[in-house]
DNA sequence: TAGGAGTTAAGAATAAATCTTATTTGATGT
DNA sequence: ACATCAAATAAGATTTATTCTTAACTCCTA
């Protein structure tokens, strides 16, 4: 299930439905989003993708992603960071932020998505998504910490 | 209840307890954010405090904002928007974040906020909060949109 | 009310993202 | 396979958001 060939023959299927080209960029940044667990910036992403494409400029990263984004191929995480960060849209899901190296880590909360909104919210207009931010330490830093003392 | 005398008086001697002087500066700016409910970012603040202090520069607001969010006095709103913005912390809330105009509505969840979190994130570290972010196109959007067509 | 650490203003510097333009490339029809 | 051309890209300039540097200023304490 959700095998990666399944989920790149649905790009495929998007881009086309779209119009858009498939190049070879868009293939690749897409494929190397689709493998990142990490939730990468634009930068992390380019960065990650010189060997295969020498030559990809950062502006093309930032504006395939864009457009990945407009067809919901590619979600924007919502952090405070400086720079955006990315994930392929895959699954309904939610965010632990760590505060102090800033990882993202998934994780699933059925009760919650399951769970209407409050009444307050009824009136405010259309809604199109509710999502869950956790802060924190993450059990890496908090060993750290440790270590360190 | 929550009177502003009251909360500036927390204010004052959350400052003092940390050794931060009084300024000016300081107090027009946490002032300006206190009455704000629109989640300004740095900039709208500079522009909204021209007519109290003529002279107040862009970078002393970003950094009283940095500061006074050390002490938990005002908070960085999860958005994905260019410019941070912010509010003071007052009470417990989450945030509606209207896609198209960027307008943030506040709302109040205390069955969320009284329930546990799932399973999955009781290993992943220490949990310092936990917030819902609603996405949608608010009700001024959805009106100015019929009205448009 | 003088002294000094902490703050600020101003503008330079950095970082993130976007725009401009000339070149290249994927898709289409042949 | 091949020519065509709109769409996409690379490169570097530009804009926007934020932070840094430094000299001047101001709140607090004695």
């Amino acid at each position: 299930m959700n095998d990666t060939q399944q989920v790149m023959a649905h790009f495929e299927a998007t881009c086309r439905a779209h119009g858009l080209k498939l190049t070879h960029q868009r293939m690749e940044i897409y494929r190397m989003l689709l493998q990142s667990t990490e939730h990468p910036s634009a930068e992390t992403l380019h960065k990650q993708l010189a060997t295969r494409l020498p030559t990809l400029s950062l502006d093309t990263v930032y504006r395939t992603l864009a457009t990945f984004e407009e067809l919901g191929l590619v979600k924007r995480v919502e952090t405070m960071s400086s720079q955006a960060r990315f994930e392929a849209v895959i699954d309904q899901h939610h965010h632990f932020f760590c505060d102090q190296c800033g990882k993202l880590i998934d994780f699933h909360w059925h009760l919650f998505d399951s769970m209407g909104l409050p009444e307050s919210l009824q009136t405010v207009g259309r809604i199109r998504n509710k999502n869950v931010v956790v802060h924190g330490v993450c059990d890496q830093c908090l060993s750290g910490e440790k270590s360190r003392s």
